[in-house]
DNA sequence: CCGGATCCTTGTCGATACTG
DNA sequence: CAGTATCGACAAGGATCCGG
Protein backbone atom coordinates (compact mmCIF):
# COMPACT_ATOMS: atom_id res chain seq x y z
CA UNK A 1 0.00 0.00 0.00
CA UNK A 2 0.55 3.58 -0.41
CA UNK A 3 2.78 5.11 2.29
CA UNK A 4 0.56 8.57 1.75
CA UNK A 5 -2.79 6.63 2.32
CA UNK A 6 -1.46 5.18 5.48
CA UNK A 7 -0.22 7.72 7.37
CA UNK A 8 -3.34 9.58 6.19
CA UNK A 9 -5.34 6.50 7.85
CA UNK A 10 -3.22 7.13 11.16
CA UNK A 11 -2.93 11.03 11.70
CA UNK A 12 -5.41 12.36 8.58
CA UNK A 13 -8.35 13.60 10.73
CA UNK A 14 -9.13 16.90 11.36
CA UNK A 15 -7.81 16.90 14.87
CA UNK A 16 -4.67 14.76 15.19
CA UNK A 17 -2.30 16.98 13.41
CA UNK A 18 -3.34 19.93 15.60
CA UNK A 19 -2.88 17.85 18.96
CA UNK A 20 0.69 17.09 17.90
CA UNK A 21 1.22 20.37 16.60
CA UNK A 22 1.04 21.82 19.87
CA UNK A 23 2.72 19.20 22.03
CA UNK A 24 5.99 19.43 19.98
CA UNK A 25 5.56 23.91 19.74
CA UNK A 26 4.45 23.90 22.79
CA UNK A 27 6.10 20.97 24.95
CA UNK A 28 4.03 18.31 27.51
CA UNK A 29 0.66 20.09 27.68
CA UNK A 30 -2.51 19.10 30.22
CA UNK A 31 -5.48 17.88 28.81
CA UNK A 32 -6.86 21.18 29.88
CA UNK A 33 -4.41 23.23 27.87
CA UNK A 34 -5.09 21.43 24.85
CA UNK A 35 -8.73 21.91 25.66
CA UNK A 36 -7.79 25.63 25.29
CA UNK A 37 -6.37 25.73 22.36
CA UNK A 38 -7.88 28.20 20.10
CA UNK A 39 -9.63 25.19 17.77
CA UNK A 40 -12.06 24.61 20.23
CA UNK A 41 -11.76 20.77 20.31
CA UNK A 42 -14.32 18.81 22.83
CA UNK A 43 -13.57 17.31 25.69
CA UNK A 44 -14.82 13.35 24.05
CA UNK A 45 -13.22 14.01 21.13
CA UNK A 46 -9.80 15.29 22.56
CA UNK A 47 -10.12 11.80 24.67
CA UNK A 48 -10.91 9.68 21.64
CA UNK A 49 -8.18 11.11 19.57
CA UNK A 50 -5.17 11.14 22.75
CA UNK A 51 -5.79 7.36 23.23
CA UNK A 52 -5.40 6.88 19.75
CA UNK A 53 -2.41 8.45 19.37
CA UNK A 54 -1.20 6.95 22.57
CA UNK A 55 -2.16 3.25 21.11
CA UNK A 56 -0.07 4.64 17.94
CA UNK A 57 2.47 5.51 19.76
CA UNK A 58 3.21 8.54 18.60
CA UNK A 59 2.59 10.69 22.06
CA UNK A 60 2.85 9.10 25.62
CA UNK A 61 2.01 10.28 29.03
CA UNK A 62 4.23 12.26 31.22
CA UNK A 63 3.67 10.72 34.58
CA UNK A 64 2.46 6.52 33.38
CA UNK A 65 0.38 6.33 36.65
CA UNK A 66 0.69 8.85 39.23
CA UNK A 67 -2.02 10.78 40.81
CA UNK A 68 -4.46 10.47 37.56
CA UNK A 69 -4.12 14.47 38.06
CA UNK A 70 -1.80 17.10 36.35
CA UNK A 71 -0.64 14.62 34.18
CA UNK A 72 0.34 15.65 30.67
CA UNK A 73 0.55 14.07 27.31
CA UNK A 74 4.25 14.73 25.10
CA UNK A 75 5.09 13.26 22.08
CA UNK A 76 6.87 10.24 21.91
CA UNK A 77 10.47 9.96 19.79
CA UNK A 78 8.13 8.87 16.79
CA UNK A 79 5.42 11.76 16.24
CA UNK A 80 8.31 14.06 16.92
CA UNK A 81 9.77 13.06 13.54
CA UNK A 82 6.28 14.40 12.34
CA UNK A 83 7.52 17.85 12.89
CA UNK A 84 9.12 18.52 9.59
CA UNK A 85 5.80 17.38 7.90
CA UNK A 86 4.20 19.99 9.97
CA UNK A 87 6.82 22.97 9.33
CA UNK A 88 6.35 21.96 5.49
CA UNK A 89 2.56 22.66 5.93
CA UNK A 90 3.08 25.41 7.71
CA UNK A 91 5.30 27.12 5.22
CA UNK A 92 2.92 26.17 2.26
CA UNK A 93 -0.28 27.39 3.83
CA UNK A 94 1.85 30.26 4.84
CA UNK A 95 2.60 31.43 1.03
CA UNK A 96 -0.53 30.17 -0.33
CA UNK A 97 -3.80 30.29 2.04
CA UNK A 98 -3.22 33.87 3.48
CA UNK A 99 -6.12 34.46 1.16
CA UNK A 100 -7.82 31.34 2.09
CA UNK A 101 -10.84 32.69 3.69
CA UNK A 102 -11.97 35.43 0.64
CA UNK A 103 -11.21 32.05 -0.75
CA UNK A 104 -13.81 30.49 0.71
CA UNK A 105 -16.16 33.49 0.62
CA UNK A 106 -16.40 33.04 -3.08
CA UNK A 107 -18.32 29.67 -2.84
CA UNK B 1 -4.95 32.00 13.31
CA UNK B 2 -2.07 29.37 13.25
CA UNK B 3 -1.53 28.42 9.70
CA UNK B 4 -1.56 25.17 10.49
CA UNK B 5 -5.24 24.67 11.58
CA UNK B 6 -5.38 26.96 8.12
CA UNK B 7 -4.03 24.42 5.51
CA UNK B 8 -6.01 21.38 7.66
CA UNK B 9 -8.96 23.20 7.51
CA UNK B 10 -8.58 22.91 3.52
CA UNK B 11 -6.85 19.83 2.68
CA UNK B 12 -7.04 18.12 6.42
CA UNK B 13 -9.80 15.75 4.99
CA UNK B 14 -9.02 12.05 4.13
CA UNK B 15 -9.30 12.73 0.58
CA UNK B 16 -8.10 15.61 -0.44
CA UNK B 17 -4.09 14.74 -0.26
CA UNK B 18 -4.66 11.33 -1.85
CA UNK B 19 -6.14 13.20 -5.08
CA UNK B 20 -3.54 15.69 -4.98
CA UNK B 21 -0.61 12.82 -4.32
CA UNK B 22 -2.22 11.00 -7.50
CA UNK B 23 -2.29 14.26 -9.83
CA UNK B 24 1.51 15.21 -8.47
CA UNK B 25 2.69 11.97 -8.67
CA UNK B 26 1.11 10.76 -11.76
CA UNK B 27 0.04 13.61 -13.84
CA UNK B 28 -3.05 15.10 -15.23
CA UNK B 29 -6.05 12.37 -14.68
CA UNK B 30 -9.29 11.75 -15.90
CA UNK B 31 -12.56 11.40 -13.53
CA UNK B 32 -12.41 7.80 -13.87
CA UNK B 33 -8.72 7.27 -13.58
CA UNK B 34 -9.25 9.20 -9.94
CA UNK B 35 -11.82 6.42 -9.05
CA UNK B 36 -9.60 3.52 -9.96
CA UNK B 37 -6.94 4.18 -7.46
CA UNK B 38 -6.87 2.06 -5.24
CA UNK B 39 -8.54 4.30 -1.94
CA UNK B 40 -11.61 3.76 -3.76
CA UNK B 41 -13.26 7.00 -3.28
CA UNK B 42 -16.90 7.10 -4.30
CA UNK B 43 -17.75 8.84 -6.92
CA UNK B 44 -20.16 11.69 -5.26
CA UNK B 45 -17.11 12.12 -2.74
CA UNK B 46 -14.55 12.50 -5.25
CA UNK B 47 -16.60 14.97 -7.41
CA UNK B 48 -17.58 16.88 -4.43
CA UNK B 49 -13.63 17.23 -3.76
CA UNK B 50 -12.63 17.95 -6.92
CA UNK B 51 -15.27 21.19 -7.22
CA UNK B 52 -13.60 22.24 -3.35
CA UNK B 53 -10.03 22.26 -4.77
CA UNK B 54 -10.79 23.78 -7.86
CA UNK B 55 -12.26 26.25 -5.33
CA UNK B 56 -9.20 26.80 -3.85
CA UNK B 57 -7.57 27.02 -6.66
CA UNK B 58 -5.30 23.74 -6.35
CA UNK B 59 -6.12 21.75 -9.14
CA UNK B 60 -8.04 22.34 -12.64
CA UNK B 61 -9.37 21.58 -15.50
CA UNK B 62 -7.10 20.54 -18.34
CA UNK B 63 -9.70 21.57 -21.25
CA UNK B 64 -11.64 23.99 -19.22
CA UNK B 65 -15.00 23.15 -21.07
CA UNK B 66 -14.13 21.20 -24.25
CA UNK B 67 -16.25 18.33 -24.75
CA UNK B 68 -17.43 17.69 -21.42
CA UNK B 69 -15.63 14.62 -21.67
CA UNK B 70 -12.04 13.08 -21.41
CA UNK B 71 -11.47 16.28 -20.01
CA UNK B 72 -9.25 15.73 -16.75
CA UNK B 73 -7.90 17.40 -13.70
CA UNK B 74 -4.45 18.38 -13.05
CA UNK B 75 -2.44 20.35 -9.97
CA UNK B 76 -2.36 24.18 -10.53
CA UNK B 77 1.07 25.87 -9.07
CA UNK B 78 0.04 26.32 -5.70
CA UNK B 79 -1.46 22.41 -5.65
CA UNK B 80 2.47 21.44 -6.79
CA UNK B 81 3.93 23.59 -4.02
CA UNK B 82 2.46 20.62 -1.79
CA UNK B 83 4.63 18.30 -3.20
CA UNK B 84 6.88 19.04 -0.20
CA UNK B 85 4.18 17.96 2.09
CA UNK B 86 3.62 15.48 0.85
CA UNK B 87 6.81 13.81 0.19
CA UNK B 88 7.88 14.39 4.15
CA UNK B 89 4.37 12.46 4.85
CA UNK B 90 5.49 9.58 3.02
CA UNK B 91 9.12 9.63 4.10
CA UNK B 92 7.74 9.87 7.73
CA UNK B 93 5.07 7.02 6.58
CA UNK B 94 7.97 4.66 5.17
CA UNK B 95 10.26 5.04 8.27
CA UNK B 96 7.84 5.05 11.17
CA UNK B 97 4.77 3.19 9.96
CA UNK B 98 5.40 -0.07 8.02
CA UNK B 99 4.35 -1.98 11.37
CA UNK B 100 1.11 0.27 11.12
CA UNK B 101 -1.21 -2.56 10.64
CA UNK B 102 0.23 -4.37 13.41
CA UNK B 103 -0.23 -1.52 15.70
CA UNK B 104 -3.68 -1.42 14.80
CA UNK B 105 -4.21 -4.99 15.77
CA UNK B 106 -2.98 -4.35 19.29
CA UNK B 107 -6.01 -2.14 19.94
C1' DC C 1 -11.56 22.21 40.21
C1' DC C 2 -9.39 18.37 36.75
C1' DG C 3 -9.88 14.51 33.72
C1' DG C 4 -12.66 12.34 31.55
C1' DA C 5 -17.48 9.45 30.37
C1' DT C 6 -22.18 9.66 28.70
C1' DC C 7 -26.17 11.26 26.11
C1' DC C 8 -28.21 13.25 22.35
C1' DT C 9 -28.34 16.11 18.25
C1' DT C 10 -26.43 17.35 14.03
C1' DG C 11 -23.78 16.84 10.12
C1' DT C 12 -20.85 14.46 7.02
C1' DC C 13 -19.39 10.34 4.76
C1' DG C 14 -19.97 6.56 1.79
C1' DA C 15 -22.51 2.90 -1.19
C1' DT C 16 -25.39 2.39 -4.66
C1' DA C 17 -28.65 3.63 -8.19
C1' DC C 18 -29.54 6.66 -11.57
C1' DT C 19 -29.04 10.45 -15.43
C1' DG C 20 -27.16 13.22 -19.59
C1' DC D 1 -17.74 8.71 -19.08
C1' DA D 2 -18.73 12.21 -15.81
C1' DG D 3 -21.08 13.19 -12.72
C1' DT D 4 -26.03 13.79 -9.47
C1' DA D 5 -29.71 12.05 -6.14
C1' DT D 6 -30.96 9.43 -2.34
C1' DC D 7 -30.59 7.40 1.92
C1' DG D 8 -28.55 4.92 5.86
C1' DA D 9 -24.62 4.66 9.01
C1' DC D 10 -21.49 6.69 11.74
C1' DA D 11 -18.56 10.37 13.56
C1' DA D 12 -18.30 15.01 15.35
C1' DG D 13 -20.06 18.55 18.54
C1' DG D 14 -22.24 20.32 22.50
C1' DA D 15 -23.90 19.91 27.02
C1' DT D 16 -23.96 17.76 31.09
C1' DC D 17 -22.69 14.48 34.62
C1' DC D 18 -19.44 11.84 37.47
C1' DG D 19 -15.25 10.24 40.28
C1' DG D 20 -11.16 11.72 42.72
Amino acid sequence: MCPISTALDAIGDKWSLLIIRDLIIQGPRTYSQLLDSPERISTNILATRLELLISLNLIERTKPQASSRNNAFQVTNRGAQLKPVIQALGHWASRNLTDFHSDMLKM
